[in-house]
RNA sequence: UAAUAUUUC
């Protein structure tokens, strides 16, 4: 049943729904039973293709069954309710979930908190990570990530430095994720410097910055209008032997678009495409018209705009 | 065997 199960899950991060879903009602055949995961991986896979109906309906299916669902199948479902912006039926599902005996568990606590960040509501994201403690849960890495996101969404970058320092409080060891999410914050907050700092922070804690990281503080001097200095991250960025993805160079031309330096814009563009073959996407594209907008240069601006028609980039 | 967080906003 594991190999199947396995099988399932892979076919459903491969995107094909399809296929899973034929496995899935070929395991009589085989002579076995849906257990709990097999169910459970199919409302994640669904969930995660935005089908947030055949999700329901799988976990409807799995009532039928006769299958008791656990905490991956809640946290599944209520990521998947989250994903398609329903609020309520994600807290509906924390609470059935309580209902149905099934403790909460840590995950299940981040992903509603997630959900909650996702919708704006940061007053309950806290809320609920204060009650996963009153109720013995353990906030772990993934809980703070998180808060630090609902900060940066807020641009609020005291409190996303406060949550940074619960959690070493905390003893826990921010990784990689956190560190960009406190850079975003620093970005979103127009705070370039502290961005910097936390950057400088990451090397001296042995957590070399990654892509995320170097890509956070680009938008950064970019908010702050820093092009020059976004330039001098872009630069580091090679120093470390990281590549520049495409969200590297979208951060660059979006930096030049604010600081009206369309030029710069436009080289952006062509390293992007001819040096690291990138293809423009519709952040890109975004980005350029927008520049061209600031410059007036509304030609230019028709002139991209009808590429990106052409070239299907919705 | 399955569930949760970050960058171009």
């Amino acid at each position: 049943i594991r190999h199947y199960n396995a099988l399932l899950d892979a076919l459903g991060k491969a995107n094909r729904l399809d296929d899973a879903e034929s496995l899935f009602c070929e395991f009589e055949k085989y002579g076995l039973a849906h257990d709990v995961a097999s169910h459970s991986i199919m409302i994640s896979a669904n969930g995660k293709s935005g089908r947030i109906e055949d999700a329901e309906r799988c976990f409807r299916r799995m009532k039928k069954e006769n299958v008791k669902p656990n905490a991956f199948t809640y946290s599944a479902l209520i990521e998947a309710f989250g994903r398609a912006g329903k609020l309520q039926k994600a807290e509906e599902t924390f609470r059935s979930m309580i209902e149905d005996g099934v403790a909460p568990n840590v995950v299940a606590y981040n992903a509603l908190i997630k959900v909650y960040v996702k919708r704006g509501k940061n007053d309950k994201a806290f809320k609920l990570s204060e009650e996963m403690i009153k109720n013995g849960k353990v906030p772990d890495v993934i809980t703070y990530g998180t808060l630090i996101d609902a900060c940066a969404k807020a641009r609020d970058v005291e409190k996303a430095f406060k949550v940074f320092n619960d959690l070493k409080k905390n003893q826990i060891k921010p990784n990689r994720v956190c560190y960009a999410s406190l850079i975003d914050a620093c970005a979103k907050g127009k705070q370039p410097e502290r961005g910097f700092e936390v950057l400088e922070l990451m090397k001296s804690s042995k957590t070399p910055p990654d892509i995320f990281a170097y890509n956070a503080l680009i938008d950064a001097c970019g908010r702050a209008k820093m092009v020059h200095r976004a330039f001098q991250v872009y630069d580091e960025i090679l120093i470390a032997g990281l590549i520049p993805d495409r969200v590297t160079f979208n951060a660059l031309i979006s930096a030049c678009g604010r600081a009206r330096e369309v030029e710069k814009a436009f080289e952006a563009l062509d390293i992007m495409i001819n040096k690291y073959g990138h293809e423009a996407d519709r952040h890109t594209y975004n980005s350029l018209i927008d520049a061209c907008g600031k410059s007036e240069k509304m030609l230019k601006a028709f002139e991209i705009y009808n590429r990106m028609i052409k070239n299907n980039v919705k």
